[in-house]
DNA sequence: TGTACATCAGTGAACGCGCGTTCACTGATGTAC
DNA sequence: TGTACATCAGTGAACGCGCGTTCACTGATGTAC
């Protein structure tokens, strides 16, 4: 064999891309108990195991390297929202379905959520105006989803908008509670069936809001 | 005269009093645009104009501060829930004036309620902690009062505390919306508009959801 | 009322430590010929 | 294919700075007699 596949051969590139990535894992983890503005390039540094100013290299600085999470884990998001949006667009079961798949997608890609949540309130300005920004987004095509409800198509779109910041403050409330739960099963559980209960609630107070008005 | 009305002789006591207090305000006013994990003792003593060390005399560490203005903040927001509760408890009117009670002592007590919004997801962990506890009661108390209002008197205790926990969760929601707006007026306007709509379909969801099930 | 002593909020020097950032560097990888 | 040079991810020493915490202290206020 011309060549070894014990050794695969790594470009520069690649190796970069190795620690680019090795960056932004440590920086996720060491953040996850405080938050991006008590976070120090030193740490991140020994924690991937390069020499603080090597970090420049790769970021110009702690607030870069957080608007760089902040894209990182709206991929997680949206990969979410495109679960919940690949079922069929109808009322059934649309409401216990979209919830387990935000219960799984919080399971597999906690980092990123607890990321959004915390720094949402408490990052650098930057990143949380960027967090705003995507999040403004994801309202915008929850509501062009919405309006392709079957029900009343009499929506408002000052109304669908309203609705749909309305249900996404619900999901980040919820997607919050479950971080936050104990790990025992059952108090999950409890979060998720009272997050149905108020989606209901929301979709039918929708229903016969301005169908009434 | 005996006593001179331009030296009002403070006491020791007094005087201890409004240090804590300045500590309590030079912390309060120095986390709002970071949080409390990045706050350090140094730079509230160097606000108050006391040297650090005298800033043990009053609290054990900036956490033990941080718990401190935690209860501190929720004298604000009971007073606030005070101000709703003083109302008729009927649904005429309920929604529009909850809300504009909630803008009048976001507005006031603006940098409580940053606090809280900020330290609920990043604060130390006793604090998040402690603030959770709060809101815990303060659904607790909407649920009772609640229960007292006119209509369904059929709904769960478990749908009671569902559906307060989808109101408070909404209101806390607006805070933040409002606290993050830019201060011109109609921006304002906006949030509380569609805070509105949310709580009226919320309500409308609550009435025709137990009713029916 | 006057005196002697206790209390304690605030002082100031000192400590070892981790911080972000600078700079000149090394040596493996990549590229041009 | 071989050689000479360029690139650049990562190194390591050094800097001045702010950090939390220790300690012995000062001096005004409070208290007991």
């Amino acid at each position: 064999m011309a060549q070894q596949a014990a050794t695969p051969p790594e470009t520069r590139g690649e190796r970069k891309e190795r620690t680019r990535r090795a960056i932004l894992d440590a920086a996720l983890a060491l953040c996850e108990d405080s938050s991006l503005v008590a976070l120090s390039l030193r740490q991140v540094a020994k924690e991937v195991g390069i020499v603080p100013t090597a970090f420049y290299r790769h970021f110009e600085s702690i607030e870069a390297l957080g608007l760089a999470l902040v894209d990182e884990s709206f991929v997680s998001l949206r990969a979410m929202l495109r679960d919940v949006r690949r079922r069929d667009p109808s009322f059934t079961d649309i409401v216990d379905r979209s919830i387990s798949i935000l219960v799984e997608h919080v399971h597999r890609q906690r980092s990123h959520f607890l990321f959004i949540a915390r720094e949402r309130a408490a990052g650098p300005l930057a990143v949380r105006e960027a967090i705003r920004h995507e999040i403004e987004l994801c309202e915008r095509e929850l509501a062009t989803d919405l309006a392709r409800l079957p029900g009343p198509s009499s929506w408002s779109g000052d109304d669908l908008r309203t609705l749909s910041n309305l249900i996404v403050m619900a999901m980040v409330a919820t997607a919050e509670a479950i971080m936050a739960a104990p790990p025992r099963p059952d108090a999950e559980k409890q979060i998720v069936e009272a997050a149905r209960t108020q989606l209901r609630m929301v979709l039918i107070g929708a229903l016969n809001w301005q169908s009434r008005g």
